[in-house]
DNA sequence: GTAAGCGAAACGATTACGTCA
DNA sequence: ATTGACGTAATCGTTTCGCTT
């Protein structure tokens, strides 16, 4: 027995991969990397491929589900779907997920991103949907290894993103409910419709930021005009007190200016009040700091 | 009542694929 | 035919939340 280690992508260091898949060991994926140690590929393909799981799966074609003890998971370990508890699926399920199963295994041991977890939600899914997606990628001609390690990118029809669009309208999120009704109708995996509802609401969230952007900017142009305005008026009042000793002799002067109106009132000290249009108001723009700096809503400031 | 552990879901950051100019 | 920019589907690692022990 050759010695091969089938972990992550060769042309990788080990430690990355490694680290890569690091959470997808629960649900039993260590055993598959311990065991996947002492088989290379051909001898795990041999091995296992066309006996222990075609076997289990024969034994069990004579009753409405099969089988499988966790003994009997022990003798597979480099097929995911062996640690999906087969023994759940009816037999023709279970018949569609061993033709998926060598796409697995190449996938996972050659190439190998993706967890375990993604592998048996998509083993699940793709059962589902009557393993369209496999076809298609088993008759890909340009594909020289068929393996998970290569993302498909599968391109949304435009009613396909037009429908999941006028949803997002109605929610931002999801409940496993709605999520799998939405698959179900598009023909599509519960998964993508998951992944299109987060990319959705991250490019909204985006969006936002890029419109709160612009308005800051605006709001912080109009304040450094205002700033310049009111230096520039501080100037020419300093120089008129300079050339005018008996400009700070004079009585008080209180400047109000009425909001509904925008006119200022200036009120002596002696009480004679005289209204009259200084100037209009530069509007201050209004900013709802929570809706900028969700920091102070998260901390109770308003 | 509460701290710890766990799983599921959501998120942000990033990668990688498909398309178009 | 090639290439770079761009949009977006998919992935990965982390955080949050609710539940259980």
């Amino acid at each position: 027995m050759e010695l091969g280690l089938s972990l992550g992508d060769p042309s990788k260091p080990l430690e990355k991969s490694f680290k890569k898949q690091k959470t997808s060991f629960k649900n039993g994926g260590f055993d598959f990397c311990i065991m996947g140690l002492g088989l290379n590929n051909q001898e795990i393909e041999e091995n296992y491929r066309d006996n222990d799981i075609d076997d289990l799966i024969s034994e069990g074609e004579n009753s409405d589900e099969i089988e499988i003890n966790n003994q009997e998971l022990n003798l597979l370990p480099l097929s995911p779907v062996s640690r999906l508890g087969l023994n759940r699926f009816p037999v023709e399920e279970v018949t569609s997920a061993n033709r998926l199963r060598s796409q697995f295994h190449l996938g996972f041991s050659v190439g190998g991103k993706r967890g375990f977890e993604e592998i048996e939600n998509d083993v699940v899914e793709e059962i589902g949907n009557d393993v369209v997606e496999v076809e298609r990628a088993a008759s890909d001609d340009d594909d020289d290894e068929i393996g998970l390690s290569n993302r498909k990118k599968l391109r949304l029809s435009k009613q396909q993103s037009a429908f999941l669009e006028d949803s997002f309208k109605e929610h931002s999120t999801l409940n496993p409910k709605q999520k799998v009704a939405l698959a179900k109708q598009l023909s599509l995996r519960p998964r993508q419709v998951e992944v299109w509802f987060q990319n959705r609401r991250a490019r909204t969230k985006l969006k936002q930021t890029e419109i709160d952007y612009e308005y800051m900017k605006r709001c912080s142009e109009t304040l450094a005009d205002e700033n310049r305005r009111l230096q520039k008026e501080l100037q020419e009042l300093r120089a008129l007190k300079n050339s005018n000793p008996f400009y700070m002799q004079s009585p008080a002067t209180t400047l109000t200016m009425c909001p509904s109106c925008e006119r200022v009132s200036t009120t002596t000290s002696t009480g004679n009040g005289k209204i009259g249009v200084v100037r209009k108001a530069v509007p201050f723009p209004v900013i709802n700091r929570s809706s900028f700096f969700p920091i102070f809503s998260k901390f109770g400031f308003s």
